[in-house]
DNA sequence: GGTTAGCACTCATCTGAGTCGAGTGCTAAC
DNA sequence: GTTAGCACTCGACTCAGATGAGTGCTAACC
C-alpha cells in the first residue's frame, strides 16, 4: 500500500507527464507549489515507487514516467473526479438542447463534439442490432423484378435493402406475406427476425400461398440485419497531434486498425458486468498497435440495456481526469435522451 | 517544342522519379538499357530541360526531379496509354461480376478496390441529387407523433428521415396526401420536388385537405433532400507510407481536408465540359495542402449525364500511367453497368 | 528517524569539424 | 554532335567534445 505522500508524488508526476510528454524530474516536482519537500525527498520517494512498479526511467539520467501500473493506480485511486460542474457541461448540455431528430445524426454529431472538445480520437457504436426490434417492415416495389425492403427499428433507425422478386410471385401475394410479417413480427428483436420467420409463420404461409420456397428465399435477403453495425469516427487525425505519435509507422498501424470495423467492435464491445467508465491502459486493449493508447470507453442504454459504446483513444498520456469527465456526462444525457425519446 | 531525344529523357527521368522518390542522375538514365548515350550527353538535355522548366534541381550537385510542368507534359504527352489488357483489368472485371444489388454498395465496394490495387487514397462520389429522380415516396408512422419519411430515388437509392406530425393531421388524411405526391411527383428529379409540390399540388391540396399549413411544414422537412452527397474514402491512410509525406504535419493537413466534406466536393466535381480522365497536379488543385499531391477524377454517367466521380490522391510522384488506365477501366465500366441497370 | 544539502556520476542531446560521394558544369578531345 | 576527364558543390553521415538535466549516495541537520 502506499502512503499518502507516495500517493501525491504519483499523482504529481502523472499530472507532469500528462501535460509535458517528457519525463519529470525530482526538482520540478518539488518546485510545485503543492509540494513541500526537496528534490533529494522527492528522489528518495521516486525510487521506491520505480521499484514498486509504478514508474520507469526511459534511461539512468532522465526523469521518471508513469508505467502502465502507475497510470492504472493514477485511473484508479487518484483521477480527481471533477464531479463540479464544468466547462465542458455547457458544451454537452448546448449539444443536447440542439434538435436532432434521428438517432444517427445524434450519433455522428455527438462523435464529432467529442473529438472536438478532447483533441482525442472519438469511436461511437451505434444502437446494437441485439437490443433493437422490429416496428414496422414494407416492401416498395421498384419494378416488376426488383423491390426495397424496409425495417423500421424501434430505435427509429431505417435500414433498406434491394430485393429481386422471382416473376412468379405475384403482388398481391407479396402484399399479403407483408401483412402477415407485420401482424406478428414486430417488437421482435431483430436477431431473432429469421428463426421467429420460419418457426411461427412458415406453416402459416405455406397454407395460404403459393410459391412458398421463393418467397422465403426473397424475405431471408430482406431481413438480413446489417451484422455490421455501424462506427463513427471522428478525429482520427488527432492521433498525429500527439507527439508520441511523430513516428509515421506507428500512426499508420493505429489509423489502418481504426478502419478495421471488426476489430474496433470487439474493442468497444460492453464488457460484461461493466458499468460506468471503462479505462484499458495500453497492453490491456490486446491489440499491439495500440500497446501505446489508452482507450476510455463508457456504454449508453435503455431499459438499463447497453445499447452502444463511445471511446476516446488517446495515448497512454491522456487527460483522464478529463475525458472521463466528459464520457460520463455524454453517456449519461444520451441515455437519458433516449429514455425520454422512447418511452 | 522537345525534341525527340528530350521527350525520351524527360520520360525516363519522371519513370525513374514516380518509382524511386529519389532525384535521377544522368548516369543513371545513361545505364539505362534503352538510352544510347553517355552520362554527359543526358547532363546537356537535363540542363536544356531545366533551363524549360521541366526539371528542377532540389539543389545544385543534387539529380533532377520532374517539375509541376513536366509533370504535365508526361501526362499530357509522354503517358503510356495501355489501351492493351492489363493484369488490372481482371479484378475490375471480377469486382463487376460480382452481384451487388444496391448503388451504395457498389461505390463503397469500388472505393475499396481502388485503394487496394493503387495504394493511393481513393475517393468516390455517389449520384449526384441533381440527376436522380423521386420513384416512390412514403411516409410510415412510427408513434402517434412521429413517422419515418421514406423516399426511393431513380437509382435505387433508400433516403429517409423522421418528421414530428402535428397532432391536428390524421392518419387517412396523411394517406391521401402521400399517394397525392406518388402519383403527381413521381419521376420529378429531386431538387425540383419541393418546388413542384408548391406550384403543382398546392391548389388540389388546399382543396381537400384541412390543416394546409401544418402539413406542408411536414411535407417540407419530409422531402429535403441530403444535400450533402455521400463520399466514400478509402485508403486515406495509404498517403503515410509515401516517403513524401513521413513528415507529420503535412499528412495531417491532408487528411484534416479528407474530412471536410465541402472541399472534396469542390474538388471532385466534373469540370463543365472535361470528359474522359482529368489530372489535376500539384497546385493545379488549388489548395496548399495538395501542393505536393495529385488528384486523378474521371466521372460515371447514365444517359451522357454526369453522375458522380471518382478520383485517385497521391503524390505528385505519382503511376499516372497505371492509375489513369485503371480509372479508365473502372468508370468506363461503372457507366456501363448503370446504363444495363436502369434500363 | 525523517529530511535535506552536496557532490560525483550518467547519459541523451546538441554542436561543429571532417569526410564521403553522388552529381554537376565545363573544357577539350574524338 | 558526342564523350571522357576533371574540378567543384553540397547534402548526408560520422565522430568527438561540450552541455546539462537528472540521478544515487553520503553525511549532516532538526
Amino acid at each position: 500500500m502506499l502512503t499518502d505522500r507516495q500517493r501525491m508524488i504519483l499523482n504529481a508526476i502523472v499530472d507532469d507527464y500528462i501535460s509535458s510528454a517528457e519525463p519529470v524530474g525530482s526538482r520540478s516536482i518539488s518546485k510545485r507549489g503543492d509540494v513541500g519537500y526537496s528534490p533529494a525527498t522527492i528522489r528518495n520517494e521516486m525510487a521506491d515507487l520505480e521499484d514498486l512498479g509504478y514508474l520507469e526511467q526511459p534511461h539512468t539520467s532522465a526523469g521518471r514516467i508513469p508505467s502502465h501500473k502507475g497510470y492504472r493506480y493514477y485511473v484508479d485511486h487518484l483521477v480527481p473526479w471533477n464531479s463540479a460542474e464544468t466547462a465542458e457541461m455547457g458544451t454537452i448540455r448546448a449539444f443536447f438542447a440542439e434538435k436532432l431528430n434521428a438517432m444517427e445524426q445524434v450519433i455522428q454529431h455527438a462523435a464529432m463534439i467529442l473529438s472536438n472538445m478532447t483533441n482525442y480520437t472519438s469511436i461511437l457504436l451505434g444502437p446494437e442490432v441485439f437490443h433493437t426490434s422490429l416496428r414496422h417492415f414494407q416492401l416498395l416495389p421498384l419494378d416488376d423484378k426488383t423491390a426495397v425492403a424496409i425495417i423500421v427499428t424501434s430505435t427509429g433507425q431505417v435500414e433498406n435493402r434491394t430485393v429481386n422478386i422471382p416473376p412468379e410471385i405475384s403482388v398481391s401475394e407479396m402484399e399479403k406475406v407483408v401483412n402477415l410479417l407485420n401482424s406478428k413480427l414486430v417488437n421482435v428483436p431483430l436477431y431473432k427476425l429469421k428463426t421467429r420467420l420460419y418457426s411461427e409463420l412458415g406453416e402459416e404461409m405455406q397454407r395460404h400461398i403459393s410459391h412458398y420456397e421463393e418467397l422465403m428465399q426473397v424475405l431471408d435477403i430482406a431481413l438480413e440485419s446489417d451484422q455490421e453495425q455501424r462506427i463513427y469516427l471522428s478525429g482520427a487525425t488527432n492521433m498525429l497531434t500527439q507527439p508520441e505519435f511523430k513516428d509515421v509507422d506507428k500512426v499508420k498501424s493505429i489509423l489502418d486498425l481504426l478502419e478495421e470495423t471488426p476489430t474496433l467492435l470487439k474493442m468497444l464491445a460492453p464488457t460484461t458486468g461493466g458499468t460506468g467508465i471503462q479505462v484499458r491502459i495500453g497492453t490491456e486493449n490486446n491489440h499491439e498497435a495500440f500497446a501505446n493508447c489508452s482507450l476510455i470507453t463508457a456504454t449508453y442504454s435503455l431499459d438499463g440495456q447497453a445499447l452502444g459504446s463511445i471511446g476516446i483513444l488517446g495515448p497512454t498520456r491522456m487527460e483522464y481526469a478529463r475525458v472521463m469527465g466528459i464520457l460520463g456526462i455524454l453517456s449519461r444525457d444520451l441515455t437519458a435522451m433516449l429514455a425520454h425519446w422512447y418511452k
